[in-house]
DNA sequence: GCGGGCAATACTGTTGACACTTTTTGGTCC
DNA sequence: GGACCAAAAAGTGTCAACAGTATTGCCCGC
């Protein structure tokens, strides 16, 4: 039986990751754990580890003998990411699309046509990222930024107005891909997300013009116009 | 005294890594807790969390029940490495030359010039990260790719006949930077990261054209070539 | 002699208790 | 009334012991 053995750390991580996107554990909440560990029924130490883990993937930030915080993710915080994202999708999509056989090209043209563009919008990037062939590049972007990313849309929602262009952009991106263009398929990636990146600049200066009309409930801000 | 306290696991983690990077520990070698914890006079618990840190770095593997291995870097994770780093550290040198100080700019220089280009080769890559501005980015290079590079670079020594080459693509990146050329840099550190990935794919193929001579001492490679 | 099954071993996963640090609370002095 | 200090409370860091799983070595049947 050398299967898929789960271990407590890893269901604890799992529902711990599920209070945050739920937002029962608010971003920049305090992360008991001796609460956390009486409410799965399980010890403080399987807590602690899957604790670390989330501070490894950036979700969670710890100093020694403080509490442990969810991350605030500020509008800062995700242009930072979106600037990363940026680099790293574009070569993920010009390894993909070198990469790729023609079988597995037209499948995923079949899958994205089948879901009419509605499907969720991070799922084309996620099945690029798989077809890049490179697994760091990989887990970096669905084991990591993506996290990250499904928490803040989570907490505050999509950008508006960028979804019906997002659409037309990613079916630019597939014809590239199809027509193995990998440097316009890069081309297009990167300005794609640097146009979303552009979105939340104009959403930065905005709301640093007018200081936010109402924290979310159970918010702890103080440190972030620091 | 709230200052920089630091835990017994993240000694540990140090003592770890410095093992790791000496060669005690082989790469693809075990990583016993116990016996860790013996040698550090601790218990296995910091040395659990520590390794679990390790583990999230990518320094090494483990899944539940089972040892816990050294990483093994093999060419081919190496040129993964590579492709990541030439796309974030193509948007590291961007953003930094954009938003570098004209102090700064010039302090960099002069820290180079004084050099001599004769510093570790890293030091060039790890100062740009850190002008880049983008706390994430500079995070994934210096606090993720660079370990891994030390430690491929602490068994197999810097790819031959490349060094006095990389010398003079550095001098060309600090000149586009000084230009402030963002779109320059990025080109050049690209083509320089390119450079060196196509060196590893030549290593990679004379590799595999001929088996290697001999692995290390205390390595086990039985499932790398699955 | 050799392969399959079974007991002994080694190691990891988990737990509850104890030690140390931070935060809060209450009281005193100015 | 407000600032400062001390003690209690809360929470994190560490430990040693116990439980569960993979590995190793051995014996038996062929």
């Amino acid at each position: 039986m050398t299967g898929q053995q789960r271990t407590r750390v890893d269901t604890v991580f799992d529902a711990i990751f599920q209070l945050i996107l739920s937002g029962e554990i608010p971003l920049g909440g305090v992360v008991n754990e001796a609460a956390l560990a009486d409410r799965f029924g399980v010890s403080r130490g399987p807590v602690r580890e899957a604790v670390k883990a989330l501070q490894g993937r950036g979700l969670v930030t710890k100093e020694p003998y403080f509490k442990a915080r969810v991350v605030d993710l500020s509008v800062h915080d995700m242009i930072e990411i979106f600037q990363l994202r940026e680099s790293v999708e574009g070569m993920s999509v010009k390894l993909a699309t070198l990469a790729m056989s023609d079988e597995a090209m037209q499948r995923l043209l079949d899958d994205f046509e089948q879901a009419g563009g509605n499907g969720r919008v991070l799922d084309l990037h996620v099945r690029i990222a798989e077809e890049s062939g490179n697994s760091r590049i990989q887990s970096l972007l669905c084991d990591e930024l993506y996290y990250l990313l499904r928490l803040y849309r989570a907490r505050s929602g999509s950008t508006p107005g960028r979804h019906d262009n997002a659409s037309a952009e990613h079916w630019q991106i597939l014809r590239a891909m199809k027509a193995r263009d990998a440097e316009l398929a890069e081309s297009l990636m990167r300005a794609h997300i640097a146009r979303a990146t552009e979105a939340l600049q104009r959403l930065l200066d905005t709301e640093s013009a007018q200081p936010p009309p109402e924290a979310a409930k159970g918010r702890r801000r103080k440190e972030t116009e620091a």
